[in-house]
DNA sequence: TTGCGATGAGAACGATCGTTCTCTAGAGTA
DNA sequence: TACTCTAGAGAACGATCGTTCTCATCGCAA
């Protein structure tokens, strides 16, 4: 038998692999039981509710996003360059074939009526991308209004590029972002 | 009795208050009766299946939203004056008590797993919105490329406003597209 | 070997969903 | 008046949901 810790990330990746694809309330439990090859009664062990499960999954997603960010920016230099480089992860994130839009943002969009506890997990998530975004434009001596600005940007792209199909948004979202920049730093 | 055409409205006002505020699949066909004041007969005479009440609905919020946006353009003299009253009309649609984000979003973050005449319905909205941009923006004179980072801009002020609950990204997405335009048309 | 606690597989439960059906009442017509 | 058609109210249906329960099985201490 493997222990809890691989078991919860079996039940994770497999829960978000399905929720991603089809949404959250189109999933059943029997679903991620079967994709995930873990009995239900262990994970109600492991996630009391579905709802607990979400937000594991959603939590999984932040470290994979933050994981990314970082690896791009790390390619960069400047304060300025590593602000840029989030667009080319966006790109990269875009051109995967299972691309769906930003699981935050669908998941808000869904369970926005409901469960409170995921509507914060969401709202953190922006948040910290934000201060993020605030962090590096304060480094490249920006003035700090420049900050949700580009995170507005990056936020349209995701839900551009999900529903139009097509990964332009990251390029075009890019191109303002560089606009905006050179504005800011005249 | 009233006839076709009013209860076919009801239908669709109540149908569309309940999905924006709960979302659609938490939303059952019992409670559009109930809110609408038509029998669950009549319903599914003028709508075949729920699918068809979401499009019906997506509908009837597209010709809200393309007529707040006429009306917040007219305003406005000039081409570059509509383009940013644009982000006023957000402005304003932010800061309703009711307001969760746009509703296009939210229902394809939803069912994008589903019904394709939904998703359909949304992309078409997306799509006539970017056109109405562009459209603008050939008449102020600036460059075709300037239009989808504006779009991008409105599109991004949506969900962020959404998940942060406050309307303050209606402002930054504006003054960004000031300095947008002022670069374009330098 | 015996007894015990935990596990996996999946049946079971109560609720709710989208959709259809039944039954009754009333309007219009000859 | 008698007949027909339609509509409303809501029960009914089969499916599916999140969650819990049953039961056979296994590892392991004494």
């Amino acid at each position: 038998m493997i222990d809890d810790t691989a078991a919860r990330a079996q039940v994770v990746d497999a829960a978000d692999r399905l929720f991603y694809a089809r949404g959250v309330q189109a999933v059943g439990m029997d679903a991620v039981r079967t994709e995930a090859g873990v009995s239900l009664k262990r994970i109600y062990k492991l996630f009391p509710s579905k709802d607990d499960l979400v937000v594991a999954v959603l939590e999984c997603r932040r470290e994979v996003w933050n994981a990314g960010i970082a690896a791009t920016a790390e390619r960069a230099g400047t304060a300025r360059g590593k602000l840029l480089a989030v667009f080319d992860f966006l790109d990269a994130w875009f051109r995967e074939p299972d691309f769906r839009g930003c699981a935050f943002i669908n998941v808000y969009g869904e369970l926005s009526g409901g469960s409170e506890q995921v509507q914060r997990t969401v709202r953190e998530q922006k948040e910290a991308f934000g201060a993020y975004v605030a962090q590096l434009v304060r480094e490249a001596g920006a003035p700090a209004s420049l900050a949700p600005q580009l995170a507005i940007l990056a936020e349209g792209a995701q839900t551009t590029a999900a529903i139009s199909g097509t990964p332009d948004a990251a390029a075009q979202a890019r191109t303002a972002a560089e606009v905006l920049l050179a504005a800011a730093l005249d």
